[in-house]
RNA sequence: GGCCCGUUGGUCAAGCGGUUAAGACACCGCCCUUUCACGGCGGUAACGGGGGUUCGAUUCCCCCACGGGUCACCA
């Protein structure tokens, strides 16, 4: 077989060589030791928050290293392509603050030396290197329908052989050129398959950044390395893309482990250094039905998607924060020991990292989120929320903008405390958290345990007693003179003593203002709520509540 | 089924031959307290099973079980 011949009746159109695209994408000049990472998605316009992950772990380690970070979109595979699906991605990734060196910006735009970042305008590159494999011999175009193909495996199966082209099974490993230019001629579609020199006997071993040693046979299949189309399979276009765009860490999900040998044997025979792995393990998620783990699923959870977390306004930095602590489980330690540093001190280690899949754990996220949130102030807290309203709730954003002053110091009610309040785990919160102030309440939670007589009596004579000028040390003495005249224990203490001596104690006082103010049995402290109130809002409120209660 | 990977409390997880087997979240109790939250103190709760190796195994080896992944002209 003359390979050469085979090569241009292949690809005749094809006069570039590989090394011409050697010398188009030099090595980098990057410090020793810089890491060349990359987020390779595809164009579906979902970013799962696995992928984020796998962005935010790639992304960190470029970073920590001196190196770059960059995006390639893997849109092989048109069947799976969606209309601006490069959109949703390069927003998701931007929403959670992970920006890119290098790669796709928009649907068409992007930025680096190493490009086109979008596989589908790398035609012509995977191209010329699938005719020098050709040429010496490592592929063949292969012209089997998928009804043979599936004839092959049905019999491997049945005789439990290794399912695959392989070996004896490669029909058209053998075709001479005269069959093939036949075959072509006669316009038969065909794919261009590797011609697999692994031994099934041998086995090969790669090291893995967070698996850490791992050992599988040899690849023997001669899988296919352009489809008909002439589009690369996933396959041979990473192998081609991270040799020519220098990635240095390939960091994926562990999905890929399996096809590791052939990757590496990609990089082998087509003379490429190999990329230092690392497979990540996947986030996982509680399977109410099994009681088990399964995949966080985009169908079946809303929490698989990264919009969801944008969505109910989770501060980037939380999500980031908690994705970290599933990374790497000392960062909390570290977060304790230096709760004021940006979290980018923090040494990211990617042999830190699980072996096994975490389950993903939004009570943990929203901890964190509160613990982020308690720190901010209250414009920050203001400028965060309405960004997210903005979006995400119009109406709420109108009611904020249109009151800032006001809303802010609601956001300053108990804020800058030694131990200030976490009520709020995302900006979704703030809804519920800034109503009473903006509505008078609609309903009452009243105590059980005081009367309505008695509760219109306490009300009344704390409209007397109440003093708009009086200061936070003196507002609760004032509360507590109140309710001993009226016949409650000054103290819950006192109450628990003596009961029969007392209708209640202060704290039953208290109550009745608070539910009389805010509607609400719990709310933040009561003295500063009346400061942002007003006093005439505070007077018509106890009116209302008064009538409320007749 | 073959080949890989994994398995410490409800969850995330330290541990890397000898520990009272950390810590965080969640949960429970107590304290603080005008409610709620915060905070403080305390508590329940774990090495999948079986064989080895060893004076000694959570830790090393083997087998099994379970969970996950993968076996496409999808990534």
């Amino acid at each position: 077989m003359d390979n050469k011949k085979l090569a241009e009746l292949l690809f005749g159109s094809i006069t570039k060589t590989p090394e011409d695209y050697e010398n188009m994408y030099p090595k980098r000049d990057l410090k020793e030791g810089a890491k060349v990472t990359r987020f390779a998605p595809s164009p579906t316009g979902f970013l799962h928050i696995g992928g984020l992950f796998a962005a935010f772990v790639s992304h960190l380690a470029a970073k920590r290293s001196g190196g770059v970070f960059f995006l390639r979109i893997e849109d092989t595979d048109k069947k799976r392509e969606v209309e601006n699906g490069v959109t949703g991605i390069v927003e998701g990734l931007r929403n959670f603050g992970i920006e890119i060196d290098e790669g796709m910006l928009t649907e068409t735009d992007s930025i680096g030396n190493y490009g086109p970042y979008t596989q589908s305008m790398r035609k012509e590159i995977y191209q010329t290197y699938a005719k020098s494999l050709v040429e010496k011999g490592l592929a063949y175009p292969c012209f089997c329908t998928a009804e043979e193909l599936d004839e092959i495996r049905k019999s491997q199966e049945e005789k439990k052989q290794n399912p695959g082209y392989y070996g004896e099974f490669a029909k058209c490993r053998d075709l001479t050129l005269e069959e093939i230019e036949e075959k072509i001629n006669a316009g038969m579609p065909y794919v261009l398959r590797l011609k697999s020199p692994g031994d099934e006997a041998k086995r090969i071993s790669f090291n893995d950044a967070i698996k850490g040693e791992i050992e599988m046979p040899e690849n023997v299949q001669d899988i296919v390395l352009l489809k008909t189309d002439g589009i690369p399979t996933y396959h041979f276009a990473h192998a081609i893309d991270d040799h020519l765009m220098g990635t240095t860490d390939v960091i994926r999900g562990d999905e890929w482990i399996s096809s590791a040998p052939v990757h590496l044997q990609l990089f082998e025979i087509l003379g490429f250094t190999a990329p230092q792995y690392a497979h990540i393990a996947p986030v996982m998620k509680e399977d109410e039905e099994t009681g088990g783990k399964r995949k966080l699923s985009k169908r079946k959870d809303p929490e698989a998607a990264v919009t969801y977390y944008h969505e109910s306004g989770y501060p980037k930095e939380a999500v980031l924060e908690y994705l970290l602590t599933i990374a790497n489980s000392n960062f909390e330690e570290w977060r304790m020991a230096n709760p004021d540093s940006s979290k980018d001190e923090f040494e990211f280690s990617l042999s830190n990292m699980s072996k096994a899949g975490a389950l993903f754990d939004l009570m943990k996220l929203n901890d964190i989120s509160k613990n982020y949130i308690c720190k901010l102030t209250k414009e920050e807290v203001y400028d965060a929320t309405l960004s997210w309203a903005n979006a995400a709730n119009p109406e709420f954003a109108k009611l904020l903008a249109e009151n800032k002053d006001y809303a802010t110091s609601i956001f300053g009610i108990e804020r800058g405390n030694e131990k200030p309040r976490k009520d709020i785990a995302k900006w979704e919160d703030t809804i519920d958290y800034c109503a009473y102030f903006f509505n008078k309440p609609e309903s009452y939670e009243w105590a059980e345990n005081i009367a309505n007589a008695d509760a219109i009596e306490i009300l009344e004579t704390y409209k007397t007693v109440y003093d708009k000028n009086e200061t936070a040390e003196e507002w609760f003495p004032k509360v507590r003179d109140m309710a001993e005249s009226l016949g409650y224990a000054k103290a819950p203490k006192m109450y628990k003593k003596d009961p029969d001596s007392f209708k209640g104690h202060v704290g039953d006082v208290a109550t009745a203002i608070r539910v009389a103010v805010t509607g609400r049995r719990n709310s933040p402290d009561l003295y500063e709520i009346i400061q942002v109130l007003g006093y005439d809002e505070f007077l018509s409120r106890i009116d209302a509540a008064i009538d409320n209660l007749r």
